[in-house]
DNA sequence: TCCGTTAGTGTAACTTCTACACTAATAGGT
DNA sequence: ACCTATTAGTGTAGAAGTTACACTAACGGA
């Protein structure tokens, strides 16, 4: 049975938009073309879909090869199919975005001799395909996103302090919150966990360390919560 | 230059879920497939992307030709890329979604030697491919989007009562709500125009018509202005 | 003119949000 | 030992918004 038409096949991409925090500003995660066309701009991580594999596992294998980062948050992000966004010809891309704590991730460039490297999103390089068009959706959909969905949490370590986390979402949002509004509503929502550690090595009173519990969210979930900063 | 291999080709479709409302419930337009695979079976409206459109323009053309819509609210929904979801082989599906006024665009069927239907979203057939998925994907983000953002409106005619209103909103997030309520709410939002008309023809006390002003919704939307419902 | 049906309206109690400033704890320097 | 710098941690009063609730108005049709 042959039902498609070569002149009805293209190329599809998955391109990734990865996301980290730390103490300036949000950071995201580019490397450096080795192939033309583009070669030696800064992209982002992503590459050709092949024919035994899904969008998700695509774009999770590109993340290993060129950026060694595994087993993180990603999501599907929006589908970019302009006709001359590729000079290689008519190629959509299927973009996803993820959120990785950047401690966890350093630098590990070079890997698969590419370089990789953390920007500050306010201060990219200029970026080859229309990846600056992608990175601005996806930093669209962050900021969309994150106020109705625990989905920070992904940005920080396992443990960490109420500043913190009021920052990640100052930082994100782009707005000033007060620090005791912050911390009664956030806790009221019953999501943390009080540890019983502190802070270590800081010049100043050690802050108390919490935990996002994942478990209270998703049964909270099914009672109608609705998650709101 | 050559960069791109065959192997690396695959097809690519676009799938329309729209949405339409009338006086019962929420409905969706579906067609009957005509060619195989799954000849004789309701499915969403689409095709394959052609080299010179956009992923839009090939939605847009495709519901012109399957279903004679034009000129209507269209939103990119989701990408659809398991690897067995069309057993003809690897394709790929854009999916988005529509909203229609419904009395615009009655049945409109066999145009295209198609049977073309509006189904009740509680009561649809069984689906080609795996459409039905597409279809839940496109109801759960109608509901989460119609609270944030004024997109109902593309479900009515261009002037209508506020109790059609209403019922619209408990019709898509299931609910219901209260009359005074609802009515204070959306009013002092400011983006409804009270016309000088009533309806007409009905057997009781006429209600007054009003029209959304999208203009005042796009210079309140500049002042950091929410819509929510 | 009576009946059935939907339109249209106000208020009080409660909940949530906002703005705001001081004391507590610790490390490091003298 | 003590002083300094720095961040942690806490309560409250007023404002704004949300909720729950029931009657009169208007109209067509019998």
């Amino acid at each position: 049975m042959q039902y498609i038409y070569d002149f009805e096949m293209m190329s599809v991409t998955v391109d990734c938009v990865v996301f980290g925090l730390d103490s300036e500003d949000l950071k995201v995660l580019l490397i450096q073309r080795d192939p033309e066309p583009f070669a030696g701009m800064w992209a982002l991580p992503g590459g050709f879909i092949r024919g035994d594999e899904t969008l998700e596992q695509a774009a999770r294998r590109e993340l290993s090869e060129e950026t060694s980062l595994r087993g993180i948050f990603l999501e599907q992000l929006y589908t970019f199919g302009e006709i001359n966004r590729d000079p290689r010809g008519r190629v959509i891309s299927v973009a996803y975005y993820a959120l990785v704590n950047i401690d966890d991730h350093k630098v590990k460039s070079a890997t698969d001799a590419r370089n990789a490297a953390w920007f500050s999103v306010v201060d990219t390089p200029s970026l080859a395909f229309d990846h600056e068009k992608i990175l601005a959706t996806a930093l669209e959909r962050l900021k969309g996103k994150v106020r109705y969905q625990p989905i920070g949490f992904e940005l920080l370590p396992p443990m960490f302090t109420l500043s913190r986390l009021q920052k990640l979402y100052e930082t994100i949002l782009e707005t000033a919150l007060d620090k005791r509004n912050f911390r009664r509503k956030i806790l009221a929502m019953n999501l943390l966990e009080e540890t019983d550690q502190v802070e270590q090595d800081v010049a100043h009173r050690a802050a108390r360390l919490y935990r996002f519990n994942r478990r209270r969210y998703s049964s909270l979930l099914k009672k109608g919560f609705t998650f709101e900063v």
